[in-house]
DNA sequence: TTAAATGTATTACAGATGTAATCAATGGTG
DNA sequence: CACCATTGATTACATCTGTAATACATTTAA
């Protein structure tokens, strides 16, 4: 499995929600979120080609830079993964936690009814 | 905010199981999940030490550890963070997640809405 | 009382990570 | 055509992590 460290995933996300991007155009929309300097978004997105996260196409001398791994892919392997670490594989401590803290709105709510009412109807 | 990392994590685990616990309890406790020298657990233990995670009272020569840190309070931090780097802070598409892996079963979906009913309870 | 055993403290070392700086190639500019 | 600016590639370097080994202190056994 991959491993993508907590910087490398900033650009990840970025490159998930519009691809393909040049190295600066990731500079560019990573600008106001993290205080990077160009050469270590360069570095990062050299790691992430390496590790098989990212391909690119070349666009003369500048490369043009994609994901090769979905979010969604990811999210589901790594929220097992930290489900598994954390909380024995269960999800609903987790959600129980949220809950404590007032970190539920009616929104969470509301998807969180309609999932358990998918899951019911699959297992009547 | 402490960091642990996930082999340091391990030994939290056992020693929120029970405490204070020997360094050999400790190493003993491990041994049928993870193979580690008992050196490696002893490095784990010290810098759960050295970063606050762990404290101990001397029994002689050898020392009882015990947590300093509540694990409700570390699942806690770590959900939040960990839901806040790849949801966005929202923990409903997590358990979307592993409903469409099936990776929740009847008691899951139990405690769910237990939950959804405690919440809607109180937001009535 | 001296040597062996045992417990903690210190040191080791490679790979990952955060955060860049420098090098090298190449395309555009005067 | 010579040089500079730009882009990717390589190198840097401190810290953290996994995984121990070695050193040091002290208790206990012979």
């Amino acid at each position: 499995m991959i491993e993508i460290s907590n910087a490398e995933l900033k650009v990840m996300q970025i490159l998930w929600q519009r691809q393909p991007l040049s190295a600066n155009d990731v500079v560019a929309a990573l600008a106001d979120d993290k205080d990077w300097h160009e050469k270590t978004v360069k570095t990062l997105l050299n790691r992430l080609v390496s590790k098989g996260a990212l391909g690119f196409d070349k666009d003369g001398r500048a490369y043009l830079y994609y994901p090769l791994i979905a979010e969604q892919d990811y999210q589901l392997q790594q929220s097992r993964s930290f489900v598994e670490r954390l909380f024995a594989g269960r999800v609903a401590p987790l959600v129980a936690g949220f809950a404590s803290q007032n970190k539920l709105n009616a929104d969470d709510v509301e998807q969180l009814k309609q999932l358990i009412a998918e899951w019911e109807q699959k297992h009547d």
